[in-house]
DNA sequence: AATATTAACTGGTAGTGACCACATGACAAC
DNA sequence: GTTGTCATGTGGTCACTACCAGTTAATATT
């Protein structure tokens, strides 16, 4: 058994916190069994209530367990699909299916975008962003067409060498930029594929697709990048944990 | 200026935090801007900084505000489109977008349904659910069509009254069954319209419409009701706020 | 046998005190 | 001017203590 250390970089409700959701994972705490009670913790692994609680109250917002007032703390029953309703990229969506994520890059250009694009990133008619444009794809086949517009002053400039080095967009941003995705607004409706999109994505014209728009903020609420996704109708579930 | 009662049904924390959330929707604390430190809150209300941070922790949740070690708490920018990443009902739902929800109700039927619900519903082979089809309205046109698969013994009967009267499913299963919904998965994909769906939705058959299929927890986390949704593509955007 | 009471659990709320980690601006040193 | 140091203010973590509020089962009462 893993112990805590009292003083770390890591602080001690989240060591807590990994140990106990790999009884979990690992079965050897059962779903809708109860676990210890938080005095029971408390003495076992001799750390105050508090961070006792702290601990558990991240593993129920990550829904691995679920409490009942009177009763006691249970394990969440669910084949958790992980980490729905958080924002990820389509990497981290494809590798959380099992399916391996690539990219064929189109273009990386600086330009003025449209108008509605422009409003969303809350810039002047005139500013330019740097526009991407891929086909993603899952085991090599083509899911979905991404076109992203981000804000980034002038000097920021992403090559092909980065993307395909990193991967993911996120991972650039984050280490080149020092931008970090806290938040996203999303939306998704359907449209059909005109001949340009079909031929890209290697389906009929007018063959039903999902399309995603998503405004993501960084660390200070400010919306750094525009992105529109076009799923294939035929390829692609959207999945989401909602909680009430 | 409201103030905190000492002893109370009602959570001190929660108390607190509708004061802040007060001051941000009426304006009187801008976006963007600093509010007080948790240790002048503490001073000013007289609250155990705990406490404090229980409310803020809740709004913080609630998307109302967000904190920078070392700087500050403030106040979100975003028109926030209150309680996206939220379960909702489809009445719930529109009213959120301020239309008009209404309902046209094809069926109610006690019935054994498809293999894939009963095991989503975790069902032995021959069991019976009560299936409720209905045509939804929104300010009286057709957005979708909705069936729902109810784990429900026999004697749980759902009649055509209870659904025009209280209008929400979720309200009748929580008045009438105690069953209270916390907890859903749902997935969302791209369909096109069968003839019968498309005369039942108004539109023409092989339109593009959005699937979304809804498995549904009750507070014990068993699942209790399985809801497919048709949404017309061309009336119905689906959105939310997702967080990392 | 049925019903009411109670004691002993559970998680939930609240206060106090202490110190850590990060950000920032004032100020000293160069 | 530039750079480095440091004091101060912010949120983050942690311990200890106390009591409130549901749940349950044993027990007493009828």
């Amino acid at each position: 058994m893993s112990t805590i250390n009292p003083y770390d970089v890591v602080p001690k409700y989240y060591q807590l916190a990994n140990i106990l959701k790999q009884k979990i994972l690992e079965g050897e705490w059962q779903p809708r069994t109860l676990i210890p009670s938080e005095r029971a913790l408390e003495a076992q692994y001799n750390i105050s209530r508090t961070t006792i609680r702290q601990a558990i109250d991240h593993l129920e917002k990550q829904g691995f367990i679920y409490r009942e007032h009177g009763r006691g703390t249970f394990v969440s029953p669910q084949k958790l699909q992980k980490g729905l309703q958080e924002l990820t990229s389509f990497s981290e969506d494809m590798l959380g299916r099992n399916i391996q994520p690539g990219q064929i890059i189109q273009s990386i250009e600086r330009l003025t975008p449209p108008e509605d694009v422009l409003q969303r990133l809350e810039l002047p008619p005139d500013a330019k962003v740097l526009r991407v444009e891929r086909v993603r794809l899952g085991d090599d086949i083509p899911i979905g067409l991404q076109t992203s517009f981000l804000k980034l002053a002038e000097h920021q400039i992403i090559t092909r060498e980065d993307l395909e080095t990193a991967g993911s967009l996120y991972r650039i941003l984050q280490d080149k930029f020092n931008i970090i995705p806290t938040e996203a607004d999303e939306t998704l409706e359907v449209t059909l594929a005109t001949p340009h999109e079909a031929s890209l994505l290697q389906i009929k014209p007018g063959a039903p697709l999902l399309l995603s728009e998503r405004l993501l903020y960084n660390q200070n609420r400010e919306p750094v990048e525009f992105v529109k996704i076009l799923y294939r109708g035929d390829r692609y579930r959207y999945l989401i944990r909602l909680t009430r």
